[in-house]
DNA sequence: CGGTCATTTGACACGGCTCAAGAAACGTGG
DNA sequence: CCACGTTTCTTGAGCCGTGTCAAATGACCG
């Protein structure tokens, strides 16, 4: 339940009245291991989900072996915010560690809805920030070349991480294989490991054991024009602790 | 008004209740010539837009000139349905021929929400399937050939534009330029027409006066393994006079 | 009727893909 | 701790799908 309430905290710096109403949420901890299917395609789950530690992938495979990461789910992410409508999943979701979810009840998240306070609001916000997220990913795949995928993804996550509370100033842990990486970016999983190394080579980066470190993040910044605006963090830009 | 019922009453067979709740909704009607902004990034709007009549894009521009489509949006769909939170626009809206837009207070659109009839219901649906066409313009730009983008964005659009109650059989109208096709799938527009002659060659289509036609509308559907359960037409599918 | 914009086609270049094979990292059981 | 199988990473060679550039043609519009 922390990594919730960082994360709505971090939205629409929440007060008692909304702190009890998310306290009062009845949910249930369910763990999933590396490669296990949280969601899977078809699936009603009736409940909306929570990372609470942990990445995830939402993800669409076609039919003959070809498949697209959509985008990937750090602590504090919500899956399935349309909780007033129900009907199959259209994509599935895999865990990339160890993930612990919450799965709450649709109505338990309608309570707190209903209670208009900010709680509710922060809620809508993740909503429009999912939504933004997955527009990004269609510029960055559509209109940039490979590099600049490279270096404009890891810059996202780079921030993600940081507002989840994992990660320390310029380094993140990743637990992505670069075979994850070409499925979200549209490349080969052959051409992500040289732009990899390429931007290592040129100082821009370094990786060890799941570590990335953005050693030289204003060049990569400027290698791809990165702007964070689509991330919406201006809800309550006091929260973060440094400027980019 | 006529688009909106349309649309939502496809999704969830509105009786009177609803009917009258959405005859009472307040709206102002602007009008779009071919290739003005309907919505400009970084806009506030305050209001829900609904499109009346006629097709608008939405894209994200680079600083460079390169852009990006994100999706089309024909009769019936809603932007900003995010009427909770309010935040600046992080892409634009573009008209694609003359739109006519339906621009209802954010406060009105909550009234409909709040009367917990199907209408809501089907706002919700709205909401959800839209989400679902961002997931598949990101598969099908990621994970698929220049052939299969474009016959698979071609059955999606000839799909739309038969519920907009557009189009009739196997043709619709599209006022898309190639260029704007291009920008849609990320390529060049000489090879988007590359493909398109390809295509009319082989008789899976022709084009005319902005007129599409799927000659052979099976061949492109096995073309691309197009499948239409992201679009969620189930919701209500009797209303759909054949099938596929 | 001229001007502008969209389409079409050819020639050529190149970014990223495929295939292949070796090296490194990782997990597991002894 | 090592031994082993498995997965992931790395690198090279060659190819192909798509991009770029350029120019002609056609469609539309006032």
């Amino acid at each position: 339940m922390d990594a919730l309430f960082r994360r709505l905290n971090y939205y629409a710096d929440l007060n008692e009245d909304d702190r009890t109403a998310l306290d009062g949420l009845k949910y249930r901890v369910e763990v999933y291991e590396s490669g296990e299917e949280i969601i899977t395609r078809g699936d009603d789950p009736g409940d909306a989900f929570i990372v609470s530690s942990g990445w995830a992938a939402r993800y669409i495979a076609l039919e003959d072996g070809r498949s697209q990461i959509l985008n990937f789910m750090l602590p504090g992410d919500v899956y399935d915010l349309q909780v007033f409508v129900s009907s199959g999943a259209d994509h599935s979701v895999l865990a990339l560690n160890q993930v612990k979810v919450l799965e709450i009840k649709r109505r338990e998240i309608l309570s707190v809805f209903d209670k208009k306070g900010r709680a509710g609001a922060a809620f809508w916000w993740c909503a429009l920030q999912e939504e933004a997220i997955l527009r990004e990913q269609i510029v960055r795949n559509g209109r940039r070349s490979a590099r600049e995928r490279v270096a404009h993804l890891l810059l996202e996550l780079h921030r993600r991480a940081l507002i989840s509370g994992e990660g320390a100033g310029d380094s993140f842990h990743m637990p992505v294989s670069q075979a994850m990486l070409a499925d979200a970016l549209g490349l080969s999983f052959v051409h992500i490991n040289r732009v990899l190394r390429e931007l290592e080579k040129a100082g821009a980066l370094s990786r060890k054991k799941g570590w990335i470190t953005l050693e030289r993040r204003e060049h990569l910044v400027e290698l791809c024009d990165f702007r964070d605006d689509y991330l919406h963090l201006d809800a309550n830009p006091r929260r973060l602790g440094f400027n980019f």
